[in-house]
DNA sequence: ACCTGAACACCGTTCAAGT
DNA sequence: ACCTGAACACCGTTCAAGT
């Protein structure tokens, strides 16, 4: 009846916080968000509930230390980019801000709770702001002033680090429908079923939904927000701050 | 003994979804989203927290009908918008579309943990849904392509009701630091006494927060986003559709 | 049909106690 | 110093019972 543990020997792995957060953030990875638990981080560890608050405050605590982990790993991916081909020329901060964001973001699709975590968190992760230095570095070298980098940023919002919250993703993001013909009915989705029965109240809609037909709705981060929609957003915003920066100049 | 409801008269009230929602509302705009639990709502209304469940199906449908509570009020305003003073020409759209969108936003702020409710909404409101509807009747207007439109909404995400969740706003908000000078260093903020110590790491952070001031860091809806850096993000976005609606007519 | 009380299966967390 | 068990104050929700 002796626990199965006095027959290993010493503590091999000392419980340490990192490794706490490392397993939190496998276990939001293998699970989602909603099994990160204090109780079932515990049994991940093969430890008692309780013994985590040794290594983190609360779970307030626990998820900014799993955020800061991801950011780890986003600021080591972006520190890792090789030096873009011409590092001289002075609009070469588009390329290399649109690179690092989406850097950022592949690194984020790699942990698809994280985006959510961080829109709640109040205090910030050291590697964040790390990471956002590096892209005030790179729009100062272009000649923005202060005043427009900090416009930018707001601007930005969280496109900045590679993700941005879309609403209206109608429900099961019509996960396999990439098959058969196009324009059929062929269940297409609940949601825009149900559009197209009130069609006569949102004409422009459901026209929108039968000619795009949304087949690029690839729900990655948090609600939807497909690659290719996020880089258009980006470059938008993108090409507006250039403009921009180009008529601070003169 | 008896309790005091047996004096009064026959239901006065009888509890309808509709009063069970609207109490919700009120709930979540005088104490904040967490005090909105299934417990605290039926004692609001004077009544024992399983009787809800006669009216919402569970907590997920009491948070879907609080949402389309705010978008009814978000339609209404919009709805009572007067018409612009000239309606036909071309680019119409875009102040027709910014005032919407401001207004939509004003309709936020005063039910300020609503955007994140609608963050987390699986199904979608028909009120919102209408309020998009109006939108995209604006553009088409203008002369957008249904690809185009379509790409509009994406880069606009939550920006097109009004908010756009920003991260990296330091903890205090800088609640009331508008009094003294400016460029002194009395009890800045926190979180910015911090990045001053690291300021070999972080230089063009230092350097734009001590340009900048932040004076505009009214935090209003969900993280930060005042109203101008809101007005700036959506201008620019506007802008560069606008650029894109005007190639696409050759 | 509508409302209720007790109970269940979860949370995060406190506390006194073990080694 | 680190880990533990029992307990507390919450959740959302089920169920059998009341009127």
């Amino acid at each position: 009846m002796t626990s199965p543990r006095t027959a290993g020997t010493a503590p091999r792995n000392a419980l340490t916080r990192a490794r706490v957060l490392e397993s939190a953030v496998a276990l939001a990875d293998r699970e989602g968000l909603g099994a990160l638990t204090m109780r079932s981080l515990a049994r991940e560890l093969g430890i008692e509930a309780m013994s985590l608050y040794h290594h983190v405050a609360n779970k307030e605590d626990l998820l900014d230390g799993v955020v800061d982990v991801v950011a780890a790993e986003i600021q080591d991916a972006v520190g890792g980019l090789a030096a873009l081909p011409d590092e001289a020329p002075g609009s070469a901060w588009k390329p290399a801000m649109r690179r690092q964001i989406l850097t950022a973001r592949a690194v984020l699709l790699r942990h698809p709770w994280a985006s959510t975590v961080l829109e709640t968190r109040t205090s910030f992760s050291l590697h964040i702001v790390r990471y956002y230095e590096s892209l005030l570095g790179l729009m100062r070298r272009g000649g923005f002033s202060y005043d427009l980098i900090h416009h930018a940023m707001h601007a930005l919002g969280s496109r900045a680090l590679g993700f941005s919250q879309e609403l209206f993703e109608p429900d099961g993001a019509a996960a396999g429908s990439a098959a058969g013909g196009s324009a059929t009915a062929g269940a297409d989705d609940a949601a825009t079923a149900m559009l197209v029965q009130m069609a006569d109240q949102v004409p422009h809609m459901v026209e929108m939904l039968a000619e795009v037909g949304h087949e690029d709705a690839g729900s990655a981060l948090g609600w939807c927000d497909g690659q290719s929609e996020f880089e258009f957003g980006l470059d938008l915003i993108l090409d507006g701050l250039d403009r921009l920066a180009e008529r601070e100049q003169h």
